[in-house]
DNA sequence: AAAAAGCGCAACCGCCACGCG
DNA sequence: CCGCGTGGCGGTTGCGCTTTT
């Protein structure tokens, strides 16, 4: 199958969104919902593509993004789960309500993947170009790859993630992952969002596998908001569960 | 003070899987 | 069953701002 290509770029606008770009966007979707990408632009008045229009609009129009920096937690859920799943930033972003994949994803690449990589590698890095830097950065992550090889139980290929997904998709974390409660309503402080978050996995999980899953939902029951043992216990628990 | 290098982030690109005819 | 259109994903790039030399 050919790839089909996105849009035409012909007479398209490209680059940074105007304001009024912006706008056209916002009340167009305010009025008729997301969706329709392709024919969106057309009907929105937008001179752009559909796939444009849909990336400005999940990772900086939405309502419910959260900006500003990410919190201490956040990052520590974020190593963690990266640890799990790999680069699966969707499922990551959807544990971390108001947060978006590639918001999630820069974030690492500038930040997170560089700590870990200090971590199991304490020689620093001189100044240098950043396209040699990069060359290097890519050694040292390929290196940092095969010893994680082991630690990284699931690290698929990028996959489309729907909260129907079942399991029987050969690997899925999908179904594992997509929760319900990702919305970022019901989370308020960022501290505490995964928290509440997070026991839903289980629960999730048992009910989109049909699994005889019995702790689920005592797991959910017993944890309790702010348990500074949470997070391992709940790292864990997924763990041993794969 | 100026130039070079680094950094952060929005946007783009290309691939893949799903749904439908 | 097959092929196409579309949406969604992860990887990558480009650019403007900041920091360092």
């Amino acid at each position: 199958m050919g790839r089909a290509p996105c849009c035409s770029k012909v007479g398209l606008n490209r680059g940074p969104w105007t304001a009024r770009e912006d706008t056209l966007l916002i009340n167009y979707i305010q009025a008729h919902g997301e969706g329709h990408w392709r024919s969106l632009p057309k009907m929105a008045g937008l001179l752009r593509c559909g796939k444009s229009c849909r990336l400005r609009w999940i990772n900086y129009l939405r309502p419910d993004i959260k900006r500003g920096n990410i919190t201490p937690d956040e990052d520590d859920l974020i190593i963690r789960l990266h640890s799990l799943l790999g680069n699966r930033w969707s499922l990551i972003a959807k544990r971390l309500p108001g947060r978006t994949d590639n918001e999630i994803k820069n974030y690492w690449n500038s930040h997170l993947s560089k700590r870990v990589l200090n971590n199991s590698q304490t020689n620093s890095t001189t100044r240098s170009s950043r396209k040699a830097k990069k060359a290097t950065e890519k050694k040292q992550k390929a290196n940092v790859e095969e010893k994680e090889e082991i630690k990284v139980l699931h690290q698929p290929k990028a996959s489309r993630v729907s909260p129907f997904s079942v399991i029987s998709r050969s690997s899925s974390f999908d179904s594992l992952i997509s929760g319900s409660s990702s919305s970022g309503e019901g989370s308020k402080g960022t501290n505490d969002a995964y928290v509440f978050d997070i026991p839903s996995y289980w629960s999730d999980f048992a009910a989109d596998t049909n699994l005889e899953f019995p702790d689920a939902e005592a797991f959910s029951d017993a944890t309790p908001v702010g348990d500074s043992n949470l997070l391992d216990d709940i790292f864990e628990e997924y763990q041993k569960l794969l």
